[in-house]
DNA sequence: TTACCAGTTGACGTTAACGTCAACGTCACC
DNA sequence: GGTGACGTTGACGTTAACGTCAACTGGTAA
């Protein structure tokens, strides 16, 4: 029990416990780990997830959400643990970074102006909606659920 | 020469004119018509694009860019030529519309938080170029370029 | 002991979005 | 009447990101 980096006292998951929180499978996370984006310690078998790891499953799956690939959230994520590598290495890395950051301005440009198209587009239904005398914004002829889960 | 609801004298396209002009292959203009996202006119077996075609080659590459699948930039596409469709189409469509904001909205957010993330490991990192006497602003080692094609 | 979990490692299946290749048509031109 | 350039339709290959399934390994509660 003699831990090493981490808090001795600190948090820790099963894969279960993680994948429940983040409404995804344990597959998924076994995934990750093969492509190299989590290196959750073992005992004997089972892994075992501390805080850290927690944080880069929550920034992985938001960094999915922007559009990275595993591959370079994988790149994103050694940003964090690069501590002191070689001089040659922070310096390629920097570039990545900032070349990931760059995109990322673009991609939110596109995100408004799709947003905004969206919003020209709801206008112009809502309108032929009036047009028959119908609110635009009752509910839908109620929708069959399915036992949902959580939102 | 007839032609329908086209200007008339309304510019046109071939497939090679579009796939340069976007930057994309012709396999992927067929590809996008065969999941119904354009409907280009014929000559015989040829396909023309007409202008209204372009703006939605346009509307599909930016929707690609953030995030959105084909059959999701299919729905889209056919908010605009609704025209006027059956009531509850209309209202479903607006419905799905609503949603695609929603979720734009949250990638927006999602994008910010991680151009802030990238934002502080950058600083991190050029602290560390820094502490060995290096400027964190010097372009790469002379990288090898292989004929850039256009930007 | 048996039974049942929770977890593990392969191995193969699947979907999306094209790439690649083969075989063919067709026009202008020389 | 051959030869490109440009276009067409299949059909199969490929990559990413998992899903699915089978076979196995401890622990533990009845």
């Amino acid at each position: 029990m003699k831990a090493g980096a981490e808090p001795a006292g600190s948090k820790t998951y099963s894969i279960t416990q993680l994948s429940e929180e983040f409404s995804i499978t344990p597959r998924a996370i076994r995934f990750y780990e093969d492509r190299g984006l989590l290196h959750p310690r073992r005992d004997g078998q089972t892994r075992i997830y501390s805080q850290r790891d927690w944080v880069r499953l929550l920034l992985i799956l938001r960094g999915k959400r922007v559009g990275f690939s595993l591959a370079e959230l994988r790149e994103i994520l050694d940003l964090y643990d690069l501590g002191d590598g070689q001089t040659e290495q922070i310096r390629r890395t920097l570039e990545t970074a900032r070349g990931k950051m760059v995109s990322l301005e673009r991609q939110r440009q596109d995100i408004d102006q799709t947003i905004a198209e969206l919003k020209t587009a709801c206008t112009h239904l809502e309108s032929q909606l009036l047009e028959r005398g119908i609110d635009p914004h009752l509910p839908l002829p109620v929708q069959r659920r399915r036992r949902a889960g959580a939102a």
